[in-house]
DNA sequence: TCAAAAGTGTTATAGGTACACCCATGC
DNA sequence: GCATGGGTGTACCTATAACACTTTTGA
């Protein structure tokens, strides 16, 4: 039975993301890697998946390890399972890893802890087009994995309430405003910005006494919002360019879209 | 190591959809289990992964072997890996089963090829509320995969390509729209379900020869068109309702929802 | 008083909806 | 002719885009 159903290892990978407010970029968590296989090599974080853990605890517990707090996001893409992606030996036994990708939304700008499998950890930019121009080659499929992640990530913004796990407890419409605008790499019309969120309904509900306001800035004082509840399968924000990714890149790129898309079609002759 | 990071079965679900043109409606192929655990439940297709496959083969292989055609579309969903869903015995260890699940489309009405693991198959209908009222209890968590894979399908109507992948290479206005009026309970207008197909840009294109063209039918015939080319991330035809899923049944069905949900959202407070 | 940030109002246009009407075929 | 299914035209209305304008604060 070993044999024709072989045993595999379950592993689970985090791609963290955070928005960099100085930079006006969002940017992905990656670390060095300090062990083998693929030693020194960027990657993803991640790891087994222990006993008793479902997958989903696992990317929470990866995503706690790595960065020292709870994602405000986290949410399952999907499972790369090529058996020549990443080959381990467990006994006598050479078994495949299998993984299963996340996407973790990173919320404040506090450091991530190391653990002992990285020796080194970046904040890489993501930008809409030509990711890898701005991230090293990384170990195993991550390239892959990075990139359907960070589709993803851009897409759930229209019709998700992703937009507010990247923003604190309080916030204004500016800065969700400002969320839609670095991840998506456009500008939006302020007065119609608001119109169209106050118009989702039920998702945002203005805050009267705001806990906190910073001092110390210029301008009319805003009103602040908080997260109210999230409409499922709804529009929030139209992007306005229609598409998520402008243009591709080269044949690589455009590959690497193809089998990200979300409608992998397989059409095959069978023979009868 | 294989106690912290244990071994797992990975295994494949495919919710096979077709849609039945005498009943309008979408249906769900389902087989008795002839095997144990679970003997005699009916119960997703589906099966272990074998060596050298990824899980994409092994659901393209599933398909085949229990429709005996190849699907017109087969799109990955998500992995189930709750620890108590589905434990084997593997030598004397036990191993627990993770699972992927599959959007499979069926086109034609062909009937689905018996194996040696099911006694008995049925097409069950998937309406769109109350999915459990027309569906016996399933073994293992499929109640939750079919759940979550018919959610998909309806919401991927709306964005993706996948509305031709229930229809033979040539067909006419009229069979798409039956698709979209079927799979989504709605009655669309014909004249402005035209105008908006036809402002896809490339997705469909007319056929000036059809290479077929039924006999004895009645009123003006039809013209014939094909699959062009799919958009990516783009609108095909707008949901009428705004919402996939109009009305919860029930505090499991809305349970199920939540957990089904593109935003799974986890926001839990870390001890420091 | 001016710059900066928040917020409002006004108009033109694109896109969606509703519905009346015409076309080609079988019986 | 007339029922049937395919297909077109148009008027209405709402959602969106563009942009001018007002409000409230700090320096």
């Amino acid at each position: 039975m070993t044999e024709r159903y072989p045993l595999s290892l379950n592993a689970v990978n985090v791609v963290c993301f955070k928005i960099d407010w100085d930079e006006r970029a969002l940017k992905v968590l990656l670390i060095k890697r300090n062990i083998t296989p693929q030693k020194n090599k960027w990657s993803l974080p991640g790891g087994f998946v222990n006993v008793d853990e479902t997958v989903e605890d696992a990317a929470l517990r990866k995503f706690v390890e790595e960065t020292g707090i709870a994602p405000s996001y986290l949410s399952q893409v999907r499972t790369y399972s090529d058996s020549k992606r990443d080959i381990r030996e467990v006994g006598k036994d050479k078994v495949r890893v299998v993984t299963t990708s996340f996407i973790g939304v990173y919320t404040f700008d506090k450091d991530p802890v190391l653990t002992e499998d990285s020796s080194d950890y970046e904040w890489f930019k993501i930008p809409r087009k030509y990711i890898q121009r701005s991230v090293p080659p990384l170990a195993f499929d991550h390239d892959q994995i990075l990139l359907d992640a960070s589709n993803r990530v851009r897409r759930n913004l229209e019709f998700s309430g992703l937009a507010t796990r990247f923003l604190p407890d309080y916030f204004t419409l500016g800065q969700i405003q400002d969320v839609y605008e670095t991840i998506w790499e456009v500008e939006l019309d302020p007065a119609n910005f608001r119109d169209k969120l106050t118009n989702v309904d039920g998702w945002i509900r203005e805050v009267k006494n705001p806990p906190e306001d910073l001092k110390g800035r210029r301008g009319k004082p805003p009103t602040w919002y908080k997260e109210h509840d999230i409409p499922q399968f709804e529009r929030m924000i139209a992007n306005p360019d229609g598409a998520i990714i402008r243009e591709k890149e080269s044949e690589y790129q455009k590959n690497l879209d193809d089998m990200t898309s979300e409608i992998p079609i397989i059409n095959i002759a069978i023979e009868e």
